[in-house]
DNA sequence: ACCTCTATTATGTATAGACATATTATGCAT
DNA sequence: ATGCATAATATGTCTATACATAATAGAGGT
């Protein structure tokens, strides 16, 4: 273990066992580095990573104080679906539904600015069974490949992904009562509850995508873990 | 802006417009350190951070390369519920519901290996509306302190949050159908969808918490935004 | 061809020192 | 006391250097 972890495990440990209470000050890298016996660089490195952690505060002159928690931060990870399914152990299974040009049913803020949409329909199988229903608009003045492209057999989602840059991601989760539309091709009964992930996507002013992914609520969720404290390795 | 930065802002650049495209390999620290007129350490911290975001891939003597992007990462934040409705704007109330020793409907799992427990049951409310149905359990063998805590006044989420040290936590979102009590407390139809955030929270092996957030689907959303870029000032 | 040992190499960790900068504390003048 | 300029200070940035370490590439022997 390098000494930058050790020292971080232990600031870890006097933040979570109130040794250093919520709102205190730490001692300055100077002291903190005599201390561990480090360099100021090494002490300073620990503490970044607390600070991305949102567990310290820092500030010039102020000095270094233990943050209040006032929220629970996590990382959120949502991977290609082809590979949610897979890695769960089940097998995965794709058809388009529709892709046709001009459609702007989900482009109800006017995101695109008029620009010519491509309008594509998919679902996402687990086993066979419906997984992810994927409704998707895709701005054809900045990806004018996408026009020409067969979704038939690569799902918009990945292809997006692999081939196209972007440089911002707006994310929203939320829970509704499945439409029509929805019920029908998650084969679900309308009104049953539905989990949707909308994501924007933009590369720099302009609009990439945006896409709506409805999953049947039943079975679906999202897991994030996050640990502060260091797996204690058995030595 | 720093040198670090701007460095990064150009390597991200770089990336996104696919000069460095997906899988390729990068000139290592000192030639990079060189072009750019810097000392390999300021290039090292560019490419931390490149890395953190899931950008690039390093390994010793391999080098580095861009990641192929297969998930879509974000931070996801949950702040304390007094706090996300009246950032809103709205007006925040709450109300206790119950609170008893021993319950353990929502220890379906076993988490807490006998440990005493308490379960609270309460309500978030947003201008006078159901917002929150807030289910929890208390490990009171972690603390005991709960036990005598009034929650009748500050609820069990802001308190905990506040009081007691934590080292590791599990959250899990999903949509359900609303049953008969979250139905009753959020003033909802039956089966209607809810929005519902599970956490469990340890300190070391023992469990802290539990807790089921249920948020009346309409009108709730989480929302996360990821920035690669960075804003470009004008100058 | 195949295995093994060795050298090479790019990244990873750590140090020490210099200087920059935001912010607080101090002291002076009013 | 009050306001303002100034000094003090903790963090922030950057450099230069040394050595550690993992992983590959290459040499050599079988």
């Amino acid at each position: 273990m390098h000494a930058y972890e050790k020292i971080r495990t232990e600031m870890l440990q006097r933040i979570s066992q109130q040794v250093w209470p919520a709102g205190s000050s730490l001692p300055h890298e100077e002291q903190l580095a005599e201390e561990f016996g480090v360099a100021r660089g090494t002490v300073r490195r620990a503490m970044e990573q607390l600070v991305d952690q949102g567990l310290l505060e820092r500030k010039r002159k102020a000095g270094t104080k233990v943050a209040a928690r006032n929220a629970h931060s996590s990382t959120l990870t949502i991977p290609v679906v082809r590979r949610e399914v897979t890695d769960s152990g089940a097998e995965y299974g794709y058809s388009l539904l529709s892709a046709r040009k001009g459609g702007r049913p989900l482009d109800r803020s006017g995101y695109f600015a008029g620009a010519p949409l491509l309008h594509i329909c998919c679902l996402h199988l687990s086993d066979g069974r419906p997984y992810q229903l994927e409704d998707r608009l895709i701005n054809l003045a900045v990806v004018p490949e996408a026009e020409v492209q067969d979704f038939s057999e690569i799902s918009p989602n990945e292809w997006l992904l692999q081939k196209v840059p972007y440089s911002s991601v707006c994310t929203t989760l939320k829970a509704e009562a499945a439409d029509a539309k929805q019920s029908r091709h998650l084969q679900i009964a309308q009104h049953s509850p539905v989990f949707v992930i909308e994501r924007q996507t933009r590369l720099d002013k302009q609009q990439v995508t945006l896409v709506r992914m409805s999953h049947p609520a039943a079975g679906f969720s999202i897991i994030t873990q996050t640990n502060w404290i260091d797996i204690p390795d058995p030595e």
